[in-house]
DNA sequence: ATTATTCCTATTATTGAAGTAGGAGATAAA
DNA sequence: TTTATCTCCTACTTCAATAATAGGAATAAT
């Protein structure tokens, strides 16, 4: 049960994007991998699976990049991870009943469903913005502050 | 995102064996691995994870079998999974802040963290028994009842 | 025309999952 | 005592997914 770096480098990428991207300014893949330390090649990848779903967009050609296509306040991390993970059924059977025998009487589904609902709600109430928001703080917090 | 064979087996059987070792008596291998349709070999494996963990006792020889080391009211499932798929960190740097570089910054290392804590919240919400009670509520209400 | 970007399709290497196979050790029943 | 029936242990195999890398085509500003 493990998220793959498809997911993790993506979601660092988005909070990335979020955070560089001001007033449709595109930003080049090339400074995310650098500022995030990924390949640039492997985010290549992973932004043509987020551009594919329509949750950024991209501009071509010399001066291109991407672009949140919604505002960061509307972004969930469920909707990103989703998109880089495949939706969070922790068992094939979850959505396909016909993935196990007796899935009907299963009781052991019931529980994964559970659990993946909770884990999606917990994603849900998560952000783009809010994600940028608790960064910013983080880092205030870890260097000095001076009043004057 | 998915839990393995090896857990799904793993904590169907423990079901199993709290539901069918009554008063002491020691289940088969051989009789779980029928009941839930798995392949008998590789249910050793699960169960040697789970002796060795000693969540269930073992009786060697003839008519040996598996015994649940606790009463079944006292297993949860984050018992059982954290056994057979490990401690749930959805990534390895929840509990290894060296996996990743720039770990005390980043953010998304804090998600990981929270949701990490709700699946185990939610898994210890749940014990054997109780899913032992579950399905016998599940499989009275799909045979017909008759009242006289 | 040149340069810098996204886009698209293969290819590779490594790892982990899922299960098999064969036999050793233990114990009760015959 | 022998035999049948269990758990236990180690090694092996097979398959699919992950995590990249590589090379170039399309696009657009300079
Ligand atoms: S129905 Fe899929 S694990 Fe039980
Ligand atoms: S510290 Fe591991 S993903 Fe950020």
């Amino acid at each position: 049960m493990k998220i793959s770096t498809k997911g993790r480098y993506g979601l660092r990428a988005m909070i990335d994007l979020a955070k560089y991207s001001k007033e449709g300014t595109p930003v080049f893949l090339s400074d995310i991998a650098k500022r995030q330390d990924v390949s640039g090649k492997y985010l290549e990848h992973i932004f043509g699976a987020l551009h594919k779903a329509g949750i950024v967009k991209a501009l071509r050609g010399r001066n291109g990049g991407y672009l949140l296509n919604k505002q960061p306040d509307e972004i969930t991390l469920n909707e990103v991870i989703t998109i880089l993970e495949g939706p969070c059924n922790l068992v094939d059977c979850v959505s396909d009943a016909g993935a196990c025998n007796k899935a009907g009487t299963c009781v052991t589904r019931d529980i994964w469903k559970i659990l993946g609902s909770k884990i999606e709600e917990v994603l849900n109430s998560y952000t783009l913005s809010s994600l940028v928001q608790m960064q910013s703080e983080k880092t205030q917090q870890d260097s000095p502050m001076y009043y004057i």
